[in-house]
Parts: C-alpha cells; sequence; structure tokens
DNA sequence: GCCAACGTTGGC
DNA sequence: GCCAACGTTGGC
C-alpha cells in the first residue's frame, strides 16, 4: 500500500464535503498538472492518503482512501486530465498545521514543504506514520 | 493583497 | 527545441 497526500482549498472542496459523501466516495477531478496526474495513475484501490486544506487552514485534517482508480476527469473533455476516486476515512482528532510539519526534522523532505504548490503528492510511510501519531489517527 | 515559485504555452 | 511571456498556486 503506499501513501498520498491529496490538497484543496477548502472554498472549493472541503473535507466537510468529502465526509457528506460517505463511502460512495468522489472523484478527484479538476486536477490540470501532469505531474499530480501521474501520481494518481500510480495510485491503487486502498491507498490512503491525507486530506490537506490549503490557503487559510493549511493544514491536514483527514484520511482517505483510493477506491478507484485513474479513469478520464469527467469535468473536462481533453482526455489527458485523468482522477482517482476517494473516500473519507477518519476526521484528525488534531489537525496537524503546515507549522507543525515544517518544525518537524523528521518532514523537513515531504514534498508538501518542498514543492508546496504540487497538489497531489506521494507521501513516505515514516511521514505517513508522524503525521497520524500527531493529528491522532489512526495509522 | 502581494509576490515568489513554478508550470504551461506559443513564437521563433 | 529553446526560451520568454504568461497564468496559477499558495504561503505570507
Amino acid at each position: 500500500m503506499r501513501y498520498w497526500l491529496f490538497k484543496s482549498e477548502p472554498s472549493t472542496w472541503s473535507w466537510d464535503q468529502q465526509v457528506a459523501k460517505g463511502d460512495t466516495g468522489e472523484e478527484w477531478d479538476g486536477v490540470r498538472n501532469y505531474q499530480a496526474r501521474n501520481f494518481m495513475r500510480e495510485m491503487a484501490v486502498g491507498d490512503r492518503g491525507f486530506f490537506y486544506h490549503s490557503q487559510s487552514e493549511k493544514a491536514v485534517v483527514g484520511t482517505v482512501e483510493v477506491i478507484a482508480e485513474a479513469h478520464p476527469d469527467s469535468t473536462t473533455d481533453d482526455d489527458r486530465w485523468e482522477c482517482v476516486d476517494i473516500r473519507a476515512l477518519h476526521a484528525a482528532k488534531t489537525p496537524v498545521t503546515l507549522d507543525q510539519i515544517k518544525a518537524d526534522p523528521r518532514l523537513s523532505d515531504m514534498v508538501l514543504v518542498k514543492n508546496s504548490r504540487l497538489s497531489v503528492q506521494p507521501v513516505s510511510k515514516a511521514e505517513w506514520q508522524i503525521i497520524c501519531d500527531m493529528a491522532g489517527l489512526p495509522g
């Protein structure tokens, strides 16, 4: 199983909206970046990811599970763009902020720190465990 | 609201 | 195929 991070502006698509979709989940659509798309193509059903709020909140707020592999993005006719489907798993007891992540030397290599603009990114297993511990999330 | 960083586009 | 211009993102 691999680990990822999905970034969204809460004003566009929030954790609460994702939770409201329940086990049906929702497309992670709207990605128009090749790197992010390529990571989605690597995803397998059952992979886990963090749900991160950018902009005002800047924090990991929960975990999600990939429930469908990459398929064409229904929000565009451009066949270059694909997306996976994800469903909410667990809400963080304590959201882990970008400040906390930056303050932890064990997390200094995270893509979130190094390339803040990438909206879909891989997370190492070690990083996953550290942030789950900080958030009060089941690993 | 600003600006730096970065990705994409299009002209050559 | 290069590179300048432009648009977008996201942290501050």
